[in-house]
Parts: C-alpha cells; structure tokens; sequence
DNA sequence: AATACAAAATGACCGCGGTCAATTTATATT
DNA sequence: AATATAAATTGACCGCGGTCATTTTGTATT
C-alpha cells in the first residue's frame, strides 16, 4: 500500500538543506561534514543517508541549485553577438565553477549521470547551458556549416578545459578568459580560411 | 648533510609498485586498496606514505606510466593525413581511459597540477600528448589560420568531453570516436566557410 | 480505542585513507 | 669498534563517509 508522504520527511530535508547552506556560506562547500550537517540539523547520521544517496547528492543539489541561478541570469542577458559578449556572458559561470577545486570537481564527476534514473541537478544545468548557448550561436553571427547544438557543445568543452588549465600551474600564463576567447575565436569564427 | 638514498629505500618502493601493479592487473584500479598493498608487500601502512604522498600519487605514478607506452605506440605510428586517421591514433588511448570510470576520474583530477613541483606523470603525459598531436596537425592538412598548437590543445578538450560524455547516459546515442570525428572535422577542416 | 503495518529515524559500527610519535636501521665520524 | 645522527620503518590511532539491524512514529483498518 501506498502512504502519502509524511510532514516530518519534508521539514527534516528542508532542515538539513538549510544547515548545509549555512554552513557552506561560511566555510565553502570543501570544509562542509555530513558530521556537522547531522549534528546542527539535530538527527541522527542514518537519517541523512535515508535522505541523500551520498554527500555528493548533496553537493549536486548545492551546486546545481547555484548553476541554476546562474544560468537564469544569463538567460535574461541579451544574446551576444560577438566572442567577446558570448565570454562576458560565460563568465559568472566560469567564476563560480572555479571558487573551488572541490566544486570543479564536484561538477565533473556530475556532468553526466551513468545512469537515466540518476541524472542530478548539475547534469540538467549542462543540458540547459547547451541548450542556451545553443540558442546564442544561432541567432549570432557566427559560423553556420555546422548545427549550433554542436558549436554549443563545443563551446562547453572549452570551457571545461580552460577551466581545468586555470587549476594547472603549468598554464598560468594568461587569463581563463583570454584563453577561453582564443578557443571560441577559433570554433566559431565564420570567416573563410585558406584551403 | 645529505646522505645518499639507501638501498632499501629503491627496494621497498619497487616492492610497492610492483605489488599494486598486481593487484591491479587482477581487480583493476578502482579495486585498488592500500592496506592491500602493504599488506602484500610485507610493510606498515607508514612505509606506503613515506613513498607516496598519498593514494592518489601511486594512481598517478600507474596511469601515467600505462598513457606513456600508449602514447610512444602513437609516436611510432604515421602521422594521421586525415580526421579519421587521426580518431584512429587516438582510439587506444580513449579505451583505456574510459576502461573504468574511477581512471577516467583520477586523469581529471591530476590533468593539471596546482603546483609547479608536484606536476606528476599524468600531467606530464598530457603535455607529451599536446606536443604529439601538434607536431600531426603541422603536417597534415589541415587548417593554418590557427596555431598548431591551438588546436591540439582544443583536440584534447574534445577528447576529454567525449570521454565524459562516454559515461552518461543522456548522450549515449552514437559511439565516442564518431562523435569525436564530428567534432575534429568542424575543428580542423581547412575547407573555407560561408561568412 | 486497540491493532497492524509501513515510513522515518536512530546510533553503534565498519571500511579505508591518512597521520605521527616512537623505534629500528644504515651511514658517517671519532 | 664505539658513538652520533640522519633516514627509513612501524603500527596504533584518527577523521570521515557510509551501513543496517533496531526502535520510534505516524497512519490506515477493525
């Protein structure tokens, strides 16, 4: 038979996604303890676990939570309509994305679910980043002999790779950013090239 | 006074490797387990983080030697005249690093070091890697409005994205190597675009 | 109101990576 | 050969994520 869902399973998740806020507003999401959250929250270890699969799924919520409204500011930017804007847009992504190690790595090992049952918060803001970025290079005046969904899809490999040179010592040289305009100079320029 | 490293030092750490190798060939990484380790090789667990920073050192110290021999097998192939010359040279080291998720996992993280003395093997491979696929795009015929070099560090984004891509179920429609080609045929093809 | 049962919560316990003060072993000095 | 000292090793211990048999609590049925 199937129960309704009790009161008390709301109010204690609510509970503990808002002691994890507040203890990673002061202490970043590295320093944050399935301990600590337990213990402010007042339950028990086990009920945690009944409530998030792992602390990733926790971090996943957390994260993919702060992409989201990140993502929903960039919505409302006008479309760009050269490389520079489209980086100027990318930006406070790319800043957050970088705030820590452990979110970039958060964020890698979630981008993709393995399985369909298992597709988290921050999998569905990268279906919805390309779906956007999909959306800019269409409208823009970039190249068009290949479809948008791919340039997008490009563009966001770009990005996770300059992001990932940022946390490198061996390529410090130039800014993410600047880095991340040569790439996007390169994919989507509509210009001719020599054969 | 700087004394000379001693015998048993050289013996000690040959003894982990070659232990961990084992375990690993039966088991794989992810299996992986240091009391395991020490266990088989006869030492305290102490002994293992003398020779190691940490776990994911003796990782970086076994991937990135199995990326070396795979990338000197490249080296001694011809250089690829073509996109699917190239996505061929590139399959073995795509098999192996999508053989288990945790692999794919520690190559992200240790792709680029924090800091300039602790660039480990892996990192190290990346850098052999860039140089491999510049050299092969100089030559081939491909595009030459960019530098070489640029687009052998954005072959590698696209690799990396599609071995990402590789463990999620949302894009699990066409094979890695073919959405790769799609990718480094809008990337390296030097045929002029419609402005 | 008493009973039955599923959902929720509990906390002792485990696995495993990593630490460090103490101990042993090798090498240089007298 | 005896002594001093640096290098190498040891293993008890810790932190922290995660488990699960047991208990408590809410809800539907009689």
């Amino acid at each position: 038979m199937v129960r309704k869902m009790q009161t008390r399973t709301l109010v204690t998740r609510a509970k503990l996604l808002q002691v994890a806020q507040a203890l990673v507003a002061d202490g970043g999401y590295g320093a944050l303890r399935v301990d600590e959250v337990v213990k402010e929250a007042g339950v028990a270890k086990g009920t945690f676990f009944a409530h998030f699969r792992d602390k990733d799924a926790l971090m996943d919520h957390l994260i993919g939570g702060q992409i989201d409204l990140l993502i929903d500011q960039a919505t409302v930017h006008p479309a760009p309509n050269n490389v520079d804007d489209l980086v100027t847009c990318l930006t406070p992504l790319m800043v957050f994305m970088t705030s820590e190690r452990y979110v970039f790595d958060i964020i890698l090992r979630h981008s993709g679910a393995a399985a369909k049952d298992e597709i988290g918060a921050i999998a569905q803001t990268f279906a919805r980043q390309v779906n956007l970025m999909s959306d800019w290079v269409a409208g823009g005046p970039f190249r068009t002999d290949v479809p948008a969904r791919l340039l997008a899809d490009g563009i966001q490999a770009f990005l996770i790779h300059c992001i990932g040179l940022q946390f490198c010592a061996a390529h410090q040289g130039a800014p993410m950013d600047q880095r991340l305009r040569h790439f996007l100079d390169a994919w989507l320029s509509p210009i001719a090239r020599s054969p």
